[in-house]
DNA sequence: TCTTGTAAAG
């Protein structure tokens, strides 16, 4: 015999408890036993765990409750709740009543909603909206709500719009929940437009609906409009602070993700920390800055405030310490983890083949399957790089080869990127250019440029000419680097006239996307520079410092 | 029962 053994069925357990069990099953409860409604209806409420609930249900069934609405309403949110949504559905197609309460449509509807990827959210929507006329329940902003988020995470807008038409013939767009969902399907669509416009019908806004508008415009890079937006909000939470800084971050503006952050660590209306979010994005700025005095400055932070250990956080703090040249504290932090997942491995290894060292961060990709860690597209892209920085190639052939037997993971552009540059660095020409023509998706130019790169360190005339004309074929119109590349292989290979060419027309174009830039880090301040800087506030003295030099180097 | 954000890549 076995009582209910969860601690909040302890108060059953006295003298009044009449629930046992049969001895040779100690699931389900022997028919004779006797629970009363009010206490069945008590232990639902109490949202058992699994074995529990079975059995609370058999004495349901046993009991002929079964019919009874509130105690199938009470068994849908308990199998719900523990993600037993197999039983919750059977319960709810089972209905005892012509149609379930819109509560719990609802219910059910939320939770394939938070299956994000399922459409079954809107066949239940559908079967909602075509009940008979005469058992029909009505969709609420609960409803709405549900299938607009669900919207947002479908691959079209298609059922968005038509899902908004239902909301306006409802009366429901300025409802808060709504209309916010609403916001956020437009901004996740990149339709800042209407995004807009729903924000601007709502009578009653908060900070989701703001947030979700500013979001909108950071993900359609609209970021002065975002922070115009930001700027205006009344009263800013640190989702908000992370939307218009991961925003930044996005589009690879770190100089405005550090002054963001500043701006934030002194909003004190705001009342707001740097949360996870931000704290990342930070970390990646200073990586991609090389802004080691701030970088530290965050991790001491960290520290300070007790941010919890996050795998994003350190994984973000390896990658920020082997960008700014201090691969000994990345390899500090990496070994602190107790058991690094994928992503700290990757930044671990990736960061290890930026400093050329190959065999270590072959050591790291080695410890992470012995852990049983699956590598994904980018640690495959690491160990590549980790290999062709040091000429490993017979080692990153196979993993090269191997990737998608081993792993699962198809070689994409990237890869073969990766995998032609460690062929054609290590003096492979022709074995890498074999390889770019069997590729299955189309070489782009990165591909052709790394190519060419290493026909330039191994003046292989012949091959870069054939390239070049390949190349001029294809008629590729990405960026001008390409075009730098073609112009110093001219170089190296002494023909100053096709040098010239390549640079008038390269100037004729005057692509000022792709201007070039550096940074450099003083004292903590990260200063920002382009070909031909006018606009450094201290530029005459930085020049007049170069002049110094370039007197006492000559 | 309701809506917002993040790392690693040639």
């Amino acid at each position: 015999m076995r009582l209910l053994s969860w601690r909040k069925a302890k108060h059953l357990t006295g003298p009044k408890c009449r629930i046992c069990y049969s001895s040779t099953d100690n699931r389900i409860p022997s028919q004779n036993i006797h629970i009363t409604r009010k206490e069945l209806s008590k232990l639902l409420h109490q949202r058992p765990p699994k074995s529990q609930l079975k059995q609370i249900h058999a004495q349901i069934l046993a009991q002929s409750f079964s019919s009874t609405a509130s105690f199938v309403n009470s068994l849908i949110h308990c199998y719900l709740h523990i993600k037993e949504f197999t039983s919750a559905r059977l319960l709810f197609f089972h209905y005892p009543l012509p149609s379930p309460p819109i509560l719990i449509w609802n219910l059910i509807i939320r939770t394939y909603c938070k299956l994000q990827n399922s459409s079954e959210s809107f066949s239940l929507f559908r079967q909602l909206l075509n009940l008979d006329p005469l058992i029909r329940v009505h969709p609420d902003e609960y409803t709405f709500t549900f299938i607009v988020t669900s919207c947002a995470h479908q691959r079209s807008i298609v059922h968005g719009k038509i899902v908004h038409g239902l909301v306006v013939k409802n009366g429901l767009e300025s409802n808060l929940y709504v209309g916010n969902s609403l916001i956020n399907m437009y901004a996740v669509f990149k339709i800042t437009d209407d995004a807009y416009k729903v924000f601007d019908k709502m009578t009653e806004r908060d900070v989701f609906s703001w947030t979700s508008l500013v979001c909108g415009y950071a993900n359609n890079d609209e970021m002065d409009q975002a922070c115009e937006i930001f700027y205006k909000m009344p009263l800013r939470n640190d989702v908000s602070w992370a939307v218009i800084i991961s925003g930044f971050a996005g589009y690879r503006r770190y100089m405005e993700v550090l002054t963001y952050l500043n701006e934030m660590l002194f909003a004190v209306e705001d009342k707001v920390r740097p949360n996870e979010a931000v704290l990342v994005c930070a970390l990646s700025a200073c990586a991609n800055l090389g802004a080691l005095e701030q970088g530290n400055w965050i991790h001491s932070y960290i520290m300070r405030n007790e941010v919890p250990n996050s795998s994003n956080i350190s994984t973000a703090l390896i990658d920020m310490y082997a960008k700014c040249g201090r691969i000994d504290c990345a390899r500090l932090i990496f070994n602190r983890i107790p058991r690094p997942d994928v992503h700290n491995f990757t930044s671990m290894i990736s960061g290890l083949s930026y400093h050329g060292l190959g065999e270590d961060s072959l050591t790291v990709f080695n410890r992470m399957l012995d852990e049983n860690v699956n590598p994904n597209e980018v640690t495959i892209i690491g160990v590549l790089n980790a290999c062709s920085h040091s000429g490993l190639v017979e080692e990153g052939s196979s993993i090269f080869y191997n990737m998608e037997t081993l792993w699962g993971l198809k070689p994409q552009i990237e890869h073969y990127g990766c995998y032609v540059d460690l062929l054609g660095r290590a003096g492979y020409l022709e074995k890498a250019l074999e390889v770019v023509k069997s590729m299955q998706v189309k070489p782009d130019i990165v591909i052709w440029r790394a190519l060419l790169s290493a026909c330039r360190i191994h003046r292989n005339i012949f091959l870069g000419y054939s390239i070049i004309d390949f190349i001029k074929k294809l008629n590729y119109d990405g960026p001008s680097g390409s075009e730098v590349l073609l112009s110093n292989l001219y170089a190296s290979l002494g023909n100053w006239n096709k040098v010239s060419e390549v640079r008038k027309a390269m100037g004729q174009r005057k692509t000022q996307s792709d201007i070039g830039c550096s940074w450099i880090e003083v004292n903590g301040v990260v200063h920002e520079f382009r070909v031909a800087d006018k606009l450094h506030p201290q530029i005459l003295k930085v020049l007049n410092k170069l002049n110094e030099l370039w007197i006492v180097l000559s």
